[in-house]
DNA sequence: ATTTTCAAT
């Protein structure tokens, strides 16, 4: 059932090109998800789990993740021996691309069962959020109402995933043209999507999608 | 100026 997480570290020219936040992303028909994943296990002490995944056989990486998610977070849910109590994790996210509108609805009502599971998800580029109306953009906003923290990347985090998630071999993280402007652009549109919107609360929201 | 998008051929 469970199958392989992909090897542990990401080919340099695979992370470049998947992860660039360039405008017009020609050709980015797959989607990186590179994860952190940090369980707290005692008051002061932490372990850490981390990898990437790929989306496959149509089925979208985040999707991809909640199904690894109970080997990677043992805990998270049930209630283990009498009197333990539920393990709490951190998770980060660094996403080519945003979540599609169904992924994010579908991550906002997991989310909402899930007090001990906290989500963290930087973004390369925005999927699909040109048109004011896009699904997209509310699936985004339903994700924030679900307390899920959405940030696009900024070269702090493409350095900080060249360190930890890319097969480097020695040779430095170099940014690409444009990556500051394209990431301060792209920063910006987030910030407008993410404007609190008319839905009281996310129960409500769900209705509205006949779910 | 215009271009793309977790493919489908």
């Amino acid at each position: 059932m469970i199958t392989k997480l992909d090897s542990v570290l990401l080919p340099r020219k695979k992370f470049i090109f998947h992860y660039k936040n360039v405008r017009w992303a020609r050709g980015r028909h797959e989607t990186y998800l590179c994860f952190v994943v940090k369980r707290r296990v005692g008051p002061d002490s932490l372990t850490f789990d981390f990898g990437h995944l790929r989306n496959r056989n149509g089925c979208h990486v985040e999707m991809l993740f909640l199904r690894y998610l109970g080997a990677l977070c043992p805990g998270l849910w049930g209630y283990g021996a009498a009197g333990e109590r539920r393990l709490s994790y951190s998770i980060t996210w660094f996403c080519s691309w945003s979540p599609c509108a169904n992924c994010s609805i579908r991550l906002a009502q997991f989310l909402s069962q899930m007090p001990n599971l906290r989500l963290r998800i930087f973004v390369s580029r925005l999927y699909f959020c040109d048109m004011e109306d896009s699904r997209e953009r509310d699936g985004l906003r339903m994700l924030k109402k679900a307390g899920v923290q959405i940030t696009v990347m900024t070269y702090k985090d493409f350095f900080y995933c060249w360190q930890t998630f890319v097969a480097r071999k020695q040779s430095n993280f170099k940014a690409w043209d444009e990556l500051h402007q394209n990431s301060v652009r792209l920063a910006r549109k987030l910030h407008r999507i993410l404007q609190p919107f008319e839905t009281e609360d996310l129960r409500d929201a769900f209705k509205l999608l006949g779910l």
